[in-house]
DNA sequence: AATATCAATGTAAGCGCTTACATTGATTTA
DNA sequence: TAAATCAATGTAAGCGCTTACATTGATATT
């Protein structure tokens, strides 16, 4: 490692016989120089080697040319996946993105709030719209622009998802149609995840508009692993009646489920449906392969960079963008087994 | 959007009755002050709800408390589960990440690292060690500690992985000693991924020394989808005399081919066995069950950030970190059919 | 030819923070 | 009790950059 020391704004005006604001000027606004002046000062910064400091930079202007993400994992494939797309949108505005993990705590995404918050970015990515109005505040107060992403929010405040609700309550009436009556689910945990509580409001909601009371919809909440799928899958079955068919929050608790299911000797779709939602890879890959939801989570990156982009720069904005879901239907949704019972 | 200004370090030190210096040391060095005065200081930091300027501690600290990952694409899952215990050990340290993805060019790798650069990373977390000589003198000239990962290196750097090499080596063994001898490779496309190219290298050298000519042991390069792992595979069973067993470089090719073995009306492991290299989820969740190799992302992610910041603090660090990997026996691997042709 | 205009460049004041050094007052030492 | 010591805090000089404003000299306008 050598230990030149790092070359400044200054050396480089002084090797080009400039002013270090006439440098700052090629660098930043090359038009604002005549041409012989700037490649004079161009091949000084090539001689010496030169960037731009950035503390020095961001502290001048004010700006960073930073975006920070807070998602709950990247171990979801999903949020993986929008982030990629989201980085490489970004990168082609010229903007760097700094990552964190809230691991779906309030108020682990508050801290990274706040430590993104002091490293100047630009604008922040957020998942969803369930967290304390303090840390909205936060953000509203510091002047930086965001957005939630996964979801579409209430009233206020900018998003680009999808309806969590809608998209359930299609699947649901899908599920009905089938002549499924006895249905139950697996939710993601609800508490300050709205996607989470949002795919489950709407299956409740559909079944109860078919006449299927809340209470006779047994609904049980976990954490998005495969065990937790099959665990909750198996109390799900040890009920009585047993459900017909198995409603999963994603295709995680999904194919849990199913691999539960093959444990107990229940055939997919013969004695008992299964659905997911997000339509990973996972979904298409497993035997049977999974009825679930697609949603495009890489246009969903996409989209929301350049929204965030725009707000960034204050350009007009629509409030929210929904990207559009579908139903996937593929092999393990069913007409329930025929009711002996009856 | 409020207009407050954001309150600087100044304006705490008025608050709390004391000069700026006081008020840095309580962030950065508590023990420094005393407890009264620190307590009167962060009551004013609280209330102020002040948060430290990121430009001007980098201006004047000549540190950023940033580190740089440039991965191939979080849509692999493994560098996506690497990364996620990578950043949470980092934020264990106060660092935060910077992520950037070089979509497996060299090239675009390059330029990823000029921009963290430019950003003042205090060191930088790169993937493998296939890459132009030009990049790696760039990182030291620039003095920014770096490290390799996911595999290991030859004569210099510093790497924490495992020996892609010897674990495909070892499944290789395995497979010939189940009984096949006409074996065949999906490898990922070897050209500067070096973790693409030991995995083949591990079979192939194998092979040899087992009495399989390299002539007689079909590869078939890909992109790592599905699609193309189905069709390297269906290439591959074209071949006359057909394979008996091929390996597969990385999981996601493996369930390419085995999607592509069912299309076929191939029996797995009956009529062919297939193995895989990762140990994703995918693998465990297929029927049949995938024969792969367990590499613990985690634990690598893990162990990078430890490192990268002994490199970074200039403590000692050894030189190379090997992560044990492990063959997971699972169904997709058994004896070759009977040879009729014989 | 005198004046107004304007593009190109220079001057210099910070941006918010850290830190070497200076100051202060209490405690220890002789 | 005076001197020495030391912990706690303050003072103030930058860190490298951007940018409002000032200056200059050439060109356009009358």
């Amino acid at each position: 490692m050598s230990d030149f020391a790092k070359p400044t704004l200054d050396d480089v005006a002084r090797a080009a016989g400039v002013s270090t604001a006439t440098v700052s000027r090629c660098l930043n606004a090359p038009d604002r120089v005549i041409a012989p002046t700037r490649e004079r000062v161009m091949k000084a910064v090539e001689a010496l080697g030169y960037t731009p400091d950035f503390g020095g930079r961001a502290l001048a202007s004010r700006r960073t040319n930073t975006v920070g993400a807070i998602i709950p994992t990247m171990d979801n494939a999903i949020f993986a996946r929008g982030l990629q797309s989201f980085q490489e949108a970004l990168s082609k505005f010229g903007k760097t993105l700094l990552v964190a993990s809230s691991g779906y705590s309030p108020a682990r995404e508050r801290e990274q709030m706040e430590v993104m918050a002091g490293r100047g970015v630009d604008g922040m990515l957020l998942i969803g719209s369930a967290r304390p109005d303090s840390s909205v505040d936060f953000l509203r107060r510091r002047g930086i622009p965001f957005l939630g992403a996964w979801n579409l929010g209430d009233a206020e405040g900018y998003f680009v998802g999808f309806d969590n609700h809608a998209a359930a309550a299609e699947l649901t009436q899908m599920v009905l149609d089938k002549g499924h009556r006895r249905l139950a689910m697996i939710a993601g945990i609800s508490q300050m995840n709205d996607r989470a509580a949002d795919r489950m409001e709407g299956v409740r909601a559909t079944a109860e508009r078919a006449g299927i009371a809340r209470a006779q919809l047994p609904v049980i909440e976990a954490a998005y692993t495969f065990d937790d799928g099959a665990r909750a899958f198996g109390e799900l079955m040890a009920l009585s009646p047993r459900p017909t068919a198995v409603m999963c929050g994603n295709d995680v608790l999904a194919v849990g489920a199913m691999q539960k299911a093959r444990e107990l000797g229940l055939g997919v779709p013969e004695d008992v449906s299964i659905t997911g939602f997000d339509d990973i890879d996972l979904a298409s890959v497993v035997a049977p392969k999974l009825t679930t939801i697609r949603v495009p989570h890489r246009r969903m990156g996409e989209a929301a960079a350049e929204m965030l982009i725009k707000l960034i720069n204050k350009q007009p904005v629509e409030r929210q963008i929904e990207i559009p879901t579908a139903i996937v239907e593929r092999d393990t949704l069913g007409p329930p087994p025929v009711d002996h019972s009856a």
